[in-house]
RNA sequence: GGGCCUGUAGCUCAGUUGGUUAGAGCACACGCCUGAUAAGCGUGAGGUCGGCAGUUCGAGUCUGCCUGGGCCCA
C-alpha cells in the first residue's frame, strides 16, 4: 500500500513533541528538519480546576453544609421578597413518620424540589414547608409490639404513657426522615416543618373538628363497620386489605310462619360464610326479579358416610335457578318442584327459635337488589348489625332498631342467648387472628335445633387488617360520622351538601396528568359519609361532649375554645388528662358524655392546610400546588378536599400534580421478599443524590417508572456528558473577560446558531417548567449538549480557541457565544442538579453567593435565526458525506486524522451550496483544507473530477446530492495547529496563522 | 371480580389531523485522535412498535378481543 501524498511516516514521528519526551534530540540522527521549538506553551489549553470525575457522594454533603450555613432557602425568599416577586405555595403532603425513606419518597421529595427551585428560578417566592403524618394506627401497633417484647400487656400502660411513646417514636422517625430529605438536595423551611402531633396542630385539627360539630355536619350513626377484633377498632376502607381465606359454609332452614299454603310447611334456605352471624339475623332478603319456588325431598344419595341432614319428605324454599347446586349440597339424589313462591310478606321464625325464647320473633322476607342468583341459594340472611347491605335493606323496610351481638373484643355480649362470651376471633396469644369457638357453636346449635341442612367450607377473598393482617368482621357500633348529602346552611357552604361542594371544587381544580380528575371524581360521587371516629389512643380526639338526653353534641363556643387553648398548650392529652369541669365550666358534668374516641388519621392530613396556610407569613391560602402520588386521590387529596370543603366551601388547592409508582428493572413492584429493592441511601453512598435527581427528572414521572442497575447506569452516563460539557467551557472560559465580548453582528454564522439554540431552549425550558414537565428540560438541553456543543461547536472551535490570537474575532465570538451558554445551562439544570451547577458556578465565580439565587438569565428575541438554524441543518448532512469518506479511507488505511484530508466535495444542489456561503468548509469538516462547489458551474471542479465522477465517488443515499473524494492534504504539517497546509515550512513549521499568535505570544511576555 | 392507567431498539424517551424505508441520546461493536484523556470525534449494528383480528388504498397511530404490568376499589 502506497502512503497517500504527503504522509510521511518518518515525519508523522516529528511532528508529535509532546510524545517525544523520552527522545533525545540527538539519537534521530536523521536529516529531516528539526522544528526549532515545542509550541505547546503557546497554546490556549482548557484550564480548570473543576475535575472530571466529580465525587458527588464526598462533594454533595460539602455543598449541603455550605447551604446550611448560608440558610439557603430563607435566604433566596427573602431575596424574592425584596424584589416584590409573587408568591408561590406547594404544601407538602405528609410522609407517615414510621420507617426509612424508601425510593418512592425519594422521587416524590424530589419532583417537588423540582417545583420549588424551579419557581424560584421563574422568580417566584416559594413557601414550601416540609410535613410528617404522626398519628395512628401504625404506630400504636409498633409500641403495642414494643411493650410486648418487654413483657408488658397494653392495658397495664397508662393511656398517657403509652401516648408519650408513640410520639416519641414519631419523632424519632421524623428526625431520621428529615436528614433523608435533606441530603437529596431538598430545599425548605426545615426549621418549621409541620407535624400533626405538635400541639398546635393538634388544636388546630381539633377546631377544625369543632367547625363540622358546629356547622351541624357530624352525626353519631349506629352502623356496621368494619371491625378488627384483634385491635379493638374500626377499620377505615384504606385499612383493610382482602386475603385468601376459609370459611365455614352453612346452608340454614328457616320455617316459612307466615305465607302461601305450600310455602307454610316448607323452609326458606340461606346460605351464609358467617354461621357467628346467624344469632344477629333478623330477616332474609330476596330479589324480586328472581324465580323461587317450594321443592320436595323426595331421595337422598346413597352410599354416604354419615347421615344427611335432608330427610325424604323436606319442603325447601330456594331459588330456581339455583336448586340443584343446593339439592347437591345438601346430598339430595331426587327432589320435585311443588309450586312457584311469592316471597312478598312471608314471614320465618328463627333457626334457633325452638332452643331458647331469645330468638322467638319473626324473621320477615324482605325485597333487595343486593341480592343475585349466582351463587348460594337465592336469599341472603340478613344481620342488620354485620353488613352493609343488610343494615340498608333493613333500614329501607323501616326499622330502626340494630341488634348489638358482638362486643369490641368480637365476644357475644351476656344478652345473646346460648352464645354469651364466646369469641369469633382469637384476639390473644399465638392464636390470635384465628377463627374462636362462635362459629362451631353457632353450627352445633343449628344441627340441634334441626334447621342445619348442609355445611362446608370455602376459601373467598375476606377482608383483614393491613397491620395486623388478622381477618376483621362486620359490627354495628356507634361512630360519628360526617354527612356527605345533607344542605349545609353555612355561609362558606351555602345550602350546598359537602358532596355537592366538593365537586364543585374538583371541578375548578387544574389536574395533572389530566385523568386525575375523572379518577378522584368518581370517588367523590360514590364514597359513603365519612366515618372519623376510631376507638383508639394516639390521634387527635373527637374533643367534644354529648348530651345524655338528647344525644346531641354539646354546641358551645366557649367549651371549645377551653378546649382547643388546652390542648395548644399541653397537647391532645389534655383532654383526656383533665377533668371534664375545666372544659364545661358552667355545664352540668353529670348531664354531658365526654367522648374518648380519636379522629382517623385522614382527618389530620386533611387538615394540615389549616395549620400550614393560614396564620403563618409568607404564605397564602389556598395552595398554588398539591404534589403526590397517584394513590392519593383516594387518601390526602381527597380528605383534604372534605375538610375544607365542608369549613371553607371549596378545596384547599388550585391544582393537583400526581406520580406514578416505582417499580424495579422488569416493571415489577418492588418488595423485599423479592429483593428487587432500590435504597435511596445506597444510590447517594455509591453515586450521589444527583443521579437520583437526573433520574426523575429524566422518567416520564405520571406513569409508573422504572429503577434499578441498568437505569441508574444510564444515568450516570448522562451526567457524565453534562459534567464534561460544562467542564470544556470552564476549561475554555478561565480567563475570559466581557471586554473581548462581541456584539451580535460581529458573529460568525455557527456562532449565531448557536445563539439560536440557546433563544429555542429558553423558549422550551421555560414552558417546561411553567407545566411541570422536567423530562423536556433535561431531555433537550442534553441533546444539545451532546449534538450541537460536544460535537459541533467544540469540535469546530477548538482549533480557534486552542491556537488563534486571544484577540481574534472568531476567538472572541466563540467565548462570548460560551460565556452566554455557561450562563443558561447553569440556570436551566440548577433546579434538577442543583449540586452539580453549584459547583460550577462557584468554580467560575468564586465570590459569588451562590447559583440557587439566580432567576432565569432573559434571552434575547434578536437572537432567533431561522436562516441559520436551516443552513446548519444542511451543512450537517453535508458533513455526514465528507466523514462517511473519510471513514472509508480510513478503514483503508490510507488516512487517519480527518486533518490529514484536503477532501473534495462535490454539491449537486443549489440549495445546499449555498448554505456554505460565508462559511470555511475545511473548518467545518475539521479537515486541513478542503475544495467545495458544483462541478457544473465551475470549470475548475469540474476538471478536477475525473469522467464519472458521480459513480467513482463517495456517496449517500439519503443525501443524494452530494459527493466525495478524499485527496492528502498537500504540505508540511504545521507544528502547532496541526493543520497540513502548502504554506508550512521549515524550520519553524508553522502555518501563517500560527506564526502570527506564536509573535504575539512572545510579545506579550516580552 | 370492577374502574382507571400502561406496554415503540439493552436503557430513557420522540413519533403531528392515519401517509415515503419508525427516529434521538446513551449503552454496544469497530475505527480515529492523543491538546476535553477514566475525555473528545466518527462509522456501524440493533425494533414483527406486547399479541391477534378488524376498519382503510394505507395502521406505531383508529376499533374490538387477548396478554404482561401498575394504581384504586370490592
Amino acid at each position: 500500500m502506497t502512503p497517500p501524498d504527503g504522509f510521511d511516516p518518518a515525519r508523522a514521528g516529528f511532528s508529535r513533541p509532546s510524545r517525544s519526551r523520552a527522545r533525545p534530540e540527538s539519537s534521530m540522527a536523521d536529516d529531516a528538519p528539526t522544528p526549532t521549538r515545542d509550541y505547546r506553551e503557546t497554546v490556549f489549553l482548557p484550564e480548570t480546576p473543576f475535575p472530571m470525575r466529580a465525587g458527588l457522594p464526598q462533594k454533595e454533603p460539602q455543598i449541603l453544609a455550605k447551604w446550611d450555613e448560608q440558610n439557603l432557602y430563607h435566604a433566596i425568599r427573602a431575596d424574592r421578597q425584596r424584589a416584590g416577586a409573587p408568591l408561590f405555595v406547594l404544601h407538602d403532603g405528609p410522609p407517615y413518620a414510621n420507617g426509612a425513606i424508601h425510593i418512592g419518597h425519594a422521587l416524590q421529595k424530589t419532583l417537588k424540589d423540582f417545583v420549588v427551585r424551579s419557581r424560584f428560578l421563574l422568580g417566584y417566592d416559594v413557601d414550601f414547608v416540609p410535613g410528617w403524618d404522626c398519628h395512628g394506627l401504625p404506630i400504636e401497633w409498633k409500641i403495642e409490639e414494643e411493650l410486648r417484647g418487654q413483657g408488658r400487656r397494653k392495658d397495664e400502660v397508662s393511656k398517657a404513657e403509652f401516648r408519650t411513646r408513640c410520639r416519641e417514636y414519631a419523632a424519632h422517625w421524623i428526625d431520621v426522615q428529615c436528614q433523608g430529605f435533606k441530603r437529596l438536595g431538598v430545599i425548605g423551611d426545615w426549621e418549621n416543618r409541620y407535624a400533626t402531633m405538635d400541639f398546635a396542630s393538634e388544636a388546630a385539627i381539633v377546631a377544625e373538628f369543632h367547625k363540622f360539630v358546629a356547622s351541624g355536619q357530624l352525626y353519631r350513626g349506629s352502623k356496621p363497620v368494619m371491625w378488627s377484633p384483634v385491635e379493638r377498632t374500626a377499620l377505615a376502607d384504606a385499612e383493610v386489605e382482602y386475603h385468601d381465606h376459609v370459611s365455614p359454609t352453612v346452608w340454614v332452614k328457616f320455617p316459612v310462619t307466615e305465607g302461601s299454603d305450600a310455602a307454610r310447611g316448607a323452609s326458606v334456605v340461606i346460605w351464609t360464610t358467617t354461621p357467628w352471624t346467624i344469632p344477629a339475623n333478623r330477616a332474609i332478603s330476596y330479589n324480586e326479579a328472581i324465580a323461587y319456588s317450594v321443592y320436595v325431598v323426595e331421595q337422598i344419595q346413597g352410599g354416604l358416610e354419615f347421615e344427611p341432614w335432608a330427610a325424604p319428605g323436606d319442603r325447601l324454599i330456594v331459588a330456581d335457578k339455583l336448586v340443584a347446586d343446593v339439592m347437591d349440597a345438601a346430598k339430595v339424589a331426587k327432589y320435585r318442584r311443588v309450586e312457584p313462591v311469592d316471597c312478598q310478606g312471608m314471614v320465618c321464625e328463627h333457626p334457633l327459635a325452638n332452643l331458647d325464647p331469645h330468638y322467638q320473633f319473626g324473621v320477615p322476607l324482605l325485597a333487595g337488589d343486593h341480592v343475585t342468583d349466582d351463587a348460594g341459594t337465592g336469599f341472603v340472611h340478613t344481620a342488620p348489625g354485620h353488613g352493609a347491605d343488610d343494615y340498608m335493606v333493613w333500614i329501607a323496610h323501616g326499622h330502626r332498631e340494630i341488634p348489638e351481638t358482638v362486643d369490641p373484643d368480637g365476644a357475644y355480649y351476656p344478652h345473646v342467648a346460648l352464645f354469651a362470651g364466646l369469641k369469633v376471633l382469637e384476639t390473644e396469644g399465638k392464636k390470635a387472628g384465628k377463627f374462636g369457638p362462635a362459629n362451631p357453636a353457632v353450627i352445633e346449635k343449628l344441627i340441634e335445633a334441626g334447621r342445619l341442612l348442609a355445611r362446608g367450607r370455602l376459601e373467598h377473598s375476606y377482608p383483614h387488617s393491613w397491620r395486623s393482617k388478622a381477618p376483621v368482621i362486620f359490627r354495628n357500633t356507634p361512630q360519628w360520622f360526617i354527612r356527605m348529602d345533607e344542605p349545609v346552611e353555612t355561609k362558606e357552604l351555602g345550602g350546598r351538601t359537602l358532596r355537592e361542594a366538593a365537586l364543585e371544587a374538583i371541578e375548578a381544580t387544574a389536574f395533572y396528568p389530566a385523568q386525575g380528575k375523572n379518577r378522584i371524581r368518581s370517588m367523590v360521587e360514590s364514597r359513603p359519609d365519612w366515618l372519623i371516629s376510631r376507638q383508639r389512643a394516639w390521634g387527635a380526639p373527637l374533643a367534644m361532649f354529648v348530651d345524655k338526653e338528647t344525644n346531641q353534641p354539646l354546641h358551645d363556643p366557649e367549651v371549645d375554645a377551653r378546649i382547643v387553648e388546652a390542648i395548644k398548650a399541653e397537647g391532645a392529652d389534655a383532654w383526656f388528662n383533665r377533668p371534664v369541669t375545666d372544659f364545661l365550666g358552667p355545664h352540668d358534668p353529670e348531664r354531658y358524655e365526654k367522648v374518648e374516641d380519636i379522629l382517623d388519621v385522614w382527618f389530620d392530613s386533611g387538615s394540615t392546610h389549616a395549620f400550614t396556610l393560614e396564620n403563618r407569613a409568607h404564605t397564602k391560602w389556598p395552595a398554588d400546588l398539591y404534589l403526590e402520588g397517584s394513590d392519593q386521590h383516594r387518601g390526602w387529596f381527597q380528605s383534604s378536599l372534605l375538610e375544607s370543603s365542608g369549613t371553607r366551601g371549596r378545596a384547599p388547592y388550585d391544582a393537583i400534580l400526581t406520580h406514578g409508582f416505582t417499580m424495579d428493572e422488569n416493571g415489577e413492584k418492588m418488595s423485599k421478599s423479592k429483593g428487587n429493592t432500590v435504597d435511596p441511601e445506597v444510590v447517594i453512598r455509591e453515586s450521589g443524590a444527583e443521579i437520583i435527581r437526573i433520574w426523575a427528572a429524566m422518567i416520564d414521572y405520571a406513569d409508573d417508572s422504572r429503577i434499578g442497575k441498568t437505569i441508574l447506569q444510564t444515568t450516570s452516563d448522562a451526567y457524565r456528558k453534562l459534567r464534561n460539557t460544562i467542564r470544556y467551557m470552564l476549561g475554555a472560559l478561565a480567563d475570559f473577560s466581557p471586554d473581548e465580548a462581541v456584539e451580535l453582528d460581529q458573529m460568525p454564522p455557527l456562532e449565531r446558531f448557536i445563539l439560536h439554540r440557546l433563544w429555542e431552549l429558553d423558549g422550551q425550558v421555560r414552558a417546561a417548567y411553567e407545566s411541570y414537565v422536567f423530562q423536556d428540560v433535561i431531555r433537550p438541553v442534553l441533546d444539545f449538549c451532546q449534538e450541537d456543543l460536544s460535537a459541533l461547536f467544540f469540535d469546530i472551535r477548538k482549533d480557534s480557541l486552542y491556537c488563534d490570537r486571544p484577540d481574534h474575532l472568531t476567538r472572541r465570538a466563540a467565548r462570548t457565544v460560551m460565556h452566554e451558554t455557561f450562563e443558561r445551562l447553569t440556570a436551566w439544570l440548577s433546579p434538577l442538579m442543583p449540586f452539580t451547577m453549584e459547583e460550577a458556578w462557584l468554580t467560575r465565580f468564586p465570590q459569588a453567593h451562590s447559583n440557587c439565587l439566580r432567576t432565569l438569565p432573559q434571552t434575547p428575541g434578536e437572537w432567533r435565526n431561522d436562516y441559520e438554524s436551516s443552513r446548519w441543518a444542511k451543512v450537517k448532512a453535508v458533513t455526514t458525506v465528507v466523514t462517511g469518506e473519510l471513514e472509508i479511507k480510513r478503514q483503508a488505511k490510507e488516512v487517519g486524522a480527518a486533518l490529514e484530508s484536503n477532501p473534495l466535495v462535490q454539491i449537486l444542489d443549489r440549495d445546499s451550496l449555498e448554505a456554505f456561503e460565508g462559511l470555511n468548509p475545511a473548518e467545518v469538516f475539521r479537515t486541513s483544507d478542503c475544495e467545495l462547489g458544483n462541478p457544473d458551474w465551475d470549470d475548475h471542479l469540474a476538471a478536477q473530477a475525473p469522467a464519472g465522477y458521480l459513480s467513482k465517488q463517495f456517496n449517500r443515499p439519503d443525501v443524494g446530492h452530494v459527493y466525495v473524494t478524499h485527496r492528502a492534504a498537500s504540505g508540511e504539517k504545521c507544528e502547532r495547529c496541526r493543520r497540513r497546509l502548502p504554506e508550512v515550512t521549515a524550520p519553524k513549521f508553522l502555518c501563517v496563522r500560527c506564526d502570527d499568535a506564536v509573535a504575539a505570544w512572545d510579545a506579550a511576555r516580552a
